[in-house]
DNA sequence: ACTAAATGAGACACAATTGTATCAAATTGA
DNA sequence: TCAATTTGATACAATTGTGTCTCATTTAGT
């Protein structure tokens, strides 16, 4: 459901239209299917072709954005890692593709099968919590939802402050496992 | 600017306006004039006299949900306190506020006003973190907007727990104090 | 009670956006 | 080069939300 194929797309017009659509949803989530057609460098029509709806299109690109950053955290993944080092490598995956999903915080509010996919991904995160409990990395008396909120926020504190020029993606990615272990003190 | 004073508005209304456009938005941040006044139980003329567009609408409420916080920070605050007790103090004022405010974070992204008066009360945290920083009860070499961004996302993570219902109050503010200060080791 | 002013309801014009349809032009693959 | 099909441009209808206005009704203050 949601893209229907009575039409081929063009992998070159498809490229264009996620590249264009993450870009101008970066810089104004409210923006129109014109205004996404001009950045993407397409016609409004073929947009419509092969995203029946504007929330299609959105979903669709949501929805990528999750998938490629969840292959980006599989890619980093070394088998036999312990938890601590898990978490340093989801951290440092993710990180770098700030810059792209920014707009992802602002959408998820408008759409509910996007924020289900997010939710989703957060599955990953709370089974590496699971494993930091039992290797008696963290404290077992935190609710684990309050320990995956952390790191989620981590994440996005990592974003701001590389986009704000502040830390670079290394540093960050340092910072959020120092925070995230011994706090600021 | 913004708010027109040829009509003088009644306190009743002006309630009924404020209390039932944050408990729409707190549902849904695209509502319409329409379905706010709907929920505020007034005309939908009456809010277009009073606030001429909805971008003046939201801005006001918002403005003042921020203020609200503000007032809350400030009665909560004892003179001579050091600052750990004053991170803690503005914890439990802000954190019990959270479900009036949780639409907030869906707004901002389409009110630049709204934003800016947002920076502006992050003024309070900049110097309450140079404050932990000149009194050593936080690392001098982690950057000052790392560690207000840590405050800020903690208190969201304290009105998610709350919402989610696996938290109390009290326990979130102490959890976001221990969170902050010594991490989840 | 009386008066002034605020409110509610509805009609209205207006603008913006969406989604569809059509057809010429460009692109691809054989 | 040719045929098939995707694309772009444009026109179009329909929808939705905004903001203004009017007028009858209600409310508050005297």
């Amino acid at each position: 459901m949601g893209t229907p194929q009575k039409h081929t797309i063009r992998p070159a017009t498809l490229d264009a239209i996620v590249e264009g659509a993450i870009r101008v949803l970066n810089s104004n989530a409210g923006a129109t299917m014109s205004e996404i057609a001009i950045q993407a460098g397409v016609g409004r029509a073929t947009l419509h072709r092969h995203f029946r709806t504007r929330e299609d299109l959105v979903s669709a690109i949501g929805i990528r954005c999750i998938e490629e950053t969840n292959a980006a955290v599989r890619s980093e993944q070394t088998v036999g890692e312990g938890a601590v080092d898990r978490l340093r490598s989801t951290f440092r995956a993710v990180i770098p593709l700030g810059d792209r999903y920014s707009f992802l915080g602002t959408v998820f509010a408008y759409d509910s099968k996007l924020l289900q996919s997010y939710e989703s991904q957060l599955d990953w995160v709370e089974s590496l919590v699971e494993d930091l409990k039992k290797q008696g990395e963290i404290a077992k008396d935190v609710p684990s939802p309050w320990v995956v909120a952390q790191i989620d926020q981590l994440v996005w504190s990592a974003w701001n402050a590389i986009a704000n020029g502040y830390l670079s993606s290394d540093d960050a990615t340092e910072l959020a496992m120092r925070t995230f272990l011994e706090g600021l003190r």
